[in-house]
DNA sequence: GCAATAATGAAACAACAGTTTCATGATTAT
DNA sequence: ATAATCATGAAACTGTTGTTTCATTATTGC
């Protein structure tokens, strides 16, 4: 239920003026600190003076802010915590589509999760701080998200590859693995074949495989894999949803990074750092 | 998520006068109401008198309530940051980290499509039916998310590329585009400076862009794009969550399917069977 | 039971938040 | 260009919050 406040913000967005455009602008970006700030606090937060904050909360048809924050409150207790399930009013406030994409993209969140074992992301945070290199492997519709998972991984640390980046460049980068090297690999069915092989030359070469998959695929992975973190990827059609598979190698990345500590730290630092003095030039 | 509130009213609890008590129990039972409310608010459903309130919280080591006020914010901002460092990860306890990061991902997908208005991705959808070719961007680390989309979509029509698929093709590529067609752009802040004269391109080449980004870029998109779907991605660290960005695409894509009907599903039965095929060979 | 001590609330007070007024600067229409 | 309207911040003002004082009421130790 996205709060009244909001809903009237947007509605009437661009009849609003520069100054609280502004005020709206970091209210709707941070939807949290009405409940917590004062408007005095929000107008300077926004740059703008009280009298406009003031204005601007009775232009939307509050009668004061005292108003506002009351309503905040009795909607923050009316949702929190943060529901599982979208209700049917709700659907019918956001158009059917919406609402069951909303709830099923949930659905596949929250089982994800809720069946998510720490110790698991805890072995495979560990094994990728072991090891020398990380491979990561996403074949077809996976690769877009191993690339995601390489940047996000080469923030943190060294040596971060994505495996076989161009296409028919297996073989050369298999053979440049070594034992302990971890092979991240991200799949959902269906698993093109040439998976089988890499998966049998990682297993001759002792790569530790770390794999992200959905649901059905875990037994089979579980046989080739040290680690499986597996996910739900219901969805309506266009094959499965990489949401919770998203969602996942985000988590284990934050995971790793809490593990590596101030290392991952430092080295985010100057990724960022450099990749600063880059963007300058373009 | 053991407040510094929490955990030095625990440690003194037995030592506590009756009013403090009262005072202690309404605290640890909702927690969160020290953000949101005020000292005699408290006091009030504790059933003590202000002065009471004001007393017990310096009796506990705080100057004044506002001391108490700052510290559970600063508390929240760690457990709930809006920030996109890698700092802190290192703070979360890893038992808790599933539950938090779940619900910060549930709160991000929620937002976001609470907020999403069915009519603009149904704009968005209608402009990609109508347009000759489709070009897919993201820039650094939307590159991989870009490469998903490009695929979700070239299944269900044909001409949908990915712009500048090698780094300083950019000018070949622009070259080739024509009005209608459509730039699907996804990108997160930082914006590097290299999207800009993309964008600038894009404009006298009366492109359609449908953009895809985080709500605090909204604005700033408004006026270069045709459609902005904004998403919240707050995220704990490691840059902004693609989790509900990889949602809203897919939602977008599945209301192309469904808006382009027969077609598309045609196309996407076809490029199964070819896949099939293709498998076969490796 | 009776001091001595501690806890408490009412009221006084100081600080602050939120609203309104007013003067000024910006924008729009003519 | 000129007037008219609008948006805005500074400052005046009002009401609220949080702290402190003080008188009263419980508790404690003896």
């Amino acid at each position: 239920m996205a709060s009244r406040l909001v809903l009237r913000i947007q509605e009437r967005y661009a009849k609003l003026t520069a100054g609280e455009k502004k005020l709206a602008q970091l209210i709707l970006d941070r939807q949290d600190d009405i409940l917590t700030h004062s408007a005095t606090e929000i107008a300077e937060m926004a740059g703008v003076s009280k009298a406009t904050a003031a204005r601007f909360f009775q232009h939307l048809g509050y009668a004061d802010f005292n108003e506002v924050k009351l309503q905040a409150r009795e909607e923050r207790n009316q949702s929190e915590p943060y529901e599982l399930s979208v209700t049917n009013s709700d659907q019918m406030a956001m158009g059917r589509a919406i609402g069951a994409h909303l709830e099923l993209e949930l659905k596949n969140l929250t089982r994800t999760f809720e069946e998510m074992r720490s110790d698991k992301i805890r072995e495979a945070a560990e094994l990728i701080d072991k090891a020398p290199r990380v491979w990561v492997l996403g074949l077809g519709a996976e690769e877009g998200i191993a690339r995601y998972v390489r940047l996000l991984f080469s923030r943190l640390r060294h040596s971060v590859m994505l495996l076989g980046i161009n296409q028919g460049s297996w073989a050369e980068d298999l053979a440049m693995t070594g034992p302990k090297d971890v092979l991240l690999l991200i799949t959902l069915p269906p698993h093109p074949p040439l998976l089988k092989s890499i998966l049998s030359y990682a297993k001759t070469s002792r790569l530790n495989v770390v794999t992200i998959t959905d649901r059905t695929s875990l037994f089979e992975m579980q046989r080739v894999s040290k680690v499986v973190l597996p996910c739900h990827v219901t969805s309506f059609a266009l094959g499965a949803s990489l949401t919770a598979v998203s969602s996942a190698v985000r988590l284990l990345a934050l995971t790793y990074a809490a593990h590596a500590g101030k290392s991952a730290q430092q080295r985010a630092e100057i990724v960022d750092s450099i990749k600063e003095e880059f963007d300058s030039f373009n």
